[in-house]
DNA sequence: AATGAATGAGGATTCATTCAT
DNA sequence: GATGAATGAATCCTCATTCAT
């Protein structure tokens, strides 16, 4: 989900980026041997028993292992979500490139596949969020926000030809934002599957309506 | 803003609403005291930093003070976000009732009002969220939610008159939702005044022509 | 129960005795009440919740005229427990001078009422236990103990009657220890009445044999 | 001294056994000086200044190192008992089993071993008696004292042969109750050596003469 | 590189006692 | 005399992080 960074008064110096690249091949599989427990533990315990002990403990090292490869509870947490956020958005880019698909249909998949996607790892960014205080301003997060932005803008191009580009702009960032701001909110209820669809088949309808507006007022040299 | 409610691992069970009604006058002072004091450090430190201790250091209080007041930090912390919520929402609840505006012009208002409640609000809300997986599922949270919600229900069966109930609740929900997340969301980012208006302006866009799309569709004895 | 005094460490010098005697009825009114109350919340809480606060509150009355009425929440305590004893003792002391029954039978009948007496105010006696050790050494405490103390001990001239002074004191330590921290343990447990008065019996039995065995020994010049 | 376990108003239901079994030596080592310095603090400062802080410091070790071998201050203070009871038990056993002596004989010398046992360790008892009020009811200690019980009903088997069990039980009951409340009662005054042992042989013959009358009453087929 | 024992600051909460009204 | 609000030291316990082995 696009993540708005936000300002926050204290930003915290220290690094959150991995200390140290997994060079050899043992050192990855333990970095994702860590990740996979944090995972885990954030799920079933919740941000509030999310400690390094239990980590190490569910990743089978000891807590010293643990901080050789992340400088601190907050850059796991960190990597986690990154890690999140990147898989779900390779996914959403590949659909908005999908010519098979005429761009709203696009559209609608990406917003269907989002809020599917949003539901899955709700106990996760649920308990993510909680922690989320901590890093929400990380430069990282900054910078991957920013580029997803993109992308997605690309996609808005397609999707409002002959717009100006500053309208196009803001009306991505204003349907990606409602998009994911509502899937965030309605996921982390814990409704079934079908309630689920139903709120992103509702939301794609409104977006797809709101765009179709746009492209009527447009000056519509379209042909 | 329509806080959905989820379901999180741990339930506290005890009460969370004040320990005492402040009958006096001065005890009604120290109670604002506190309060005021708690937004403050809410504001300034963040909820990591957010302790009883400092709470009451900055309303120049004792902690046994603070704790004659409020049974528990998550007590204190609840009577913030109560707080908050009421003051928003009676004033959509007015706006919403004003016959002297058509319905969707009363909609387009009540989204405007709400943008700029948020972000007054803004810095606050931040804090109160990264602390509020401590009450998010309160009794007392669940029937303010019920309450909002079925007023807001009943200002869009103005909305979508010859819609069927069930479509009109579910419009209702699937707008609120954006609305509130979206403007979380927004003015979290500490944008200026117009262009937090600007994003309202387009979200009302966004959900009038959404409305109006579910009007057209609807049986239409509306001539 | 005969309390036997034991040395400890620290020993408070803050006096534990009342500290006002009440002039007026309504004092003395007041007093009760608040020894009532305590007893109350005692049996009630614990020790562990006994708090003056709560003891006030049950009783009806302030903080602060506890206060006004006890020196301290252990003074408090002691006043209770004190009066527990002398209750008890009155009515042992009674019936170890009714010359209708032989001595030995006064003997069983003092310790059968003895635990009975245990019994009914085991709820009471737990909970002062367990904060007991605040004033188990008062000077007052002592001084009670031992004028109950030498009062047995005159009724154990009667019991042993040819048997040396020293032997009779000692006989009546050890009978009478015997018999209060007996009817201590075993009326803490929460046995119902006839179980209890199994037990008496059985060490009225013990201690009777036990007399009459060190009758048996003595020089005898009896008649 | 065989404790009868009493109800108490609230009983935690946490684990009160140590937390991490000390596999290597270094940790027995670390286990073994925290409990002596726990000792050591309720036996000076009483029950009432026994803090988890205090411990750790006359350990010379930090209240988190604590925590790592005792969940809780209870846990500690059980473990302390235990240990108490452990030993003392096992001695009395010994004697019990002693066919070198004649069953009279091995009571009398029980009797006497113990209050010299419990004379040792009065310090230590008289705060954890104070404290005590918090584990009484662990199903830990009940299991212990079930078991000893157990071993002791045996030993009067052999000192009342002829006698119907349910009588061997409760005269087991009766003694061994009437020797630990008064053994604690006594040895609590801080008397010398000379007086306890004086107040053991009278308590030993007071059961010697108690056992032999409920012989005399058996069926007697001895013989 | 890995371990995991040790640290100790930090946090929520309670309660005996005082004292201004 | 009575009140009860205010105080704040004291308590138990957690957990991120370090570092000797």
């Amino acid at each position: 989900m696009l993540r708005i960074p936000r300002p926050v008064t204290k930003v915290k110096q220290s690094p959150i980026t991995a200390r140290k690249a997994p060079a050899q091949a043992r050192s990855r599989r333990l970095v994702s041997d860590i990740l996979e427990a944090a995972a885990r533990v954030l799920a079933r315990e919740g941000s509030r028993r999310f400690t390094t002990e239990r980590v190490a403990e569910e990743a089978g090292v000891s807590v010293g292992s643990l901080y050789q490869y992340f400088a601190s509870k907050e850059a796991l947490l960190f990597r986690l979500q990154t890690d999140e956020w990147q898989d779900t958005w390779a996914i959403l880019d590949e659909i908005s490139r999908d010519t098979r698909l005429v761009p709203l249909e696009r559209l609608r998949k990406v917003v269907i596949v989002f809020f599917r996607s949003e539901q899955q790892e709700a106990a996760l960014r649920v308990a993510l969020d909680d922690s989320g205080a901590l890093f929400r301003d990380a430069p990282e997060a900054r910078a991957f926000t920013a580029l997803t932005r993109q992308r997605m803008r690309d996609f808005f191009k397609e999707l409002l030809p002959g717009v100006p580009a500053d309208k196009q702009e803001f009306a991505a960032d204003v349907v990606l934002t409602a998009m994911a701001a509502t899937a965030e909110k309605v996921t982390v209820q814990g409704l079934d599957r079908r309630t689920v669809d139903a709120w992103a088949k509702a939301n794609a309808e409104m977006y797809c309506t709101y765009l179709e507006a746009l492209l009527r007022l447009a000056p519509s040299r379209r042909r």
